[in-house]
DNA sequence: TTATCTGCAAACATTTTGCAGCGAG
DNA sequence: CTCGCTGCAAAATGTTTGCAGATAA
């Protein structure tokens, strides 16, 4: 299952993923597939994308430092940024309230230059 | 069902809202609650926040202008945040990639001062 | 009456889990 | 044999929808 993630650039939600694997012949279970993908997401291997309806999106990412997407939602190709700025942002304005233990959720759609 | 919505500080997840509107005598159907949220969200009256596992929370906020959020994972109580950098930011990296039509997501989770 | 709103229950979609079987060590 | 991985099917979760009755204009 592994070789289709690492071939695809854009995010997969496992549905999706599922079907890529039975198309391509693998007799594979959906279960299997949530599985995997949830063992990926916690080891850190695959980025994770929560998408309006619930879903999740998984994507193994070149990067091993902490970053972002820029991510097409008509395609679902992702670029992936880093956002020093942001960091330094999101750090600040929690220390600001005194919040601690602090992560944040930075994404940013768009419609990419073959989709326009 | 309102007035809860406005009197709380927090999100709130349907559910909750649910819950809280059945406990002050309201017989309100579940189904109302998220027709009547959605119509919400549709107008921009209220802020969505899509929580882990695909069940989304809503707050009703008061500034009018385009904000984040600071939201403390333990008792859902959220600051609202501006970030002019973080706008600029997003766009500039839409703007390199040639991404058009950009929004983009922003929240900050963390343990605010009360539930550390 | 006509249109809107409500509650209930059923439908839906996604994800998780229980269980039995298979294969590697 | 034992352990872990797999697939299937059932369950759980969160949300949406169809429908009939109540309510208001």
């Amino acid at each position: 299952m592994d070789e289709v993630l690492d071939a695809s650039e854009d995010f997969l939600t496992a549905q999706e993923l599922h079907g890529v694997l039975k198309e391509k012949g693998h007799g594979v279970g959906l279960a299997t597939v949530y599985r995997t993908l949830q063992g990926l997401a916690d080891d850190g291997a695959v980025d994770v994308l929560r998408m309006g309806g619930g879903e999740a999106a998984y994507r193994r990412c070149s990067a091993e430092t902490h970053h972002h997407h820029l991510v097409c939602r008509s395609c679902g190709a992702a670029i992936e940024v880093a956002g020093p700025a942001v960091e330094r942002w999101t750090q600040r304005v929690a220390d600001e309230y005194g919040y601690i233990d602090v992560a944040h959720t930075v994404e940013i759609f768009g419609t990419c230059p073959r989709c326009a």
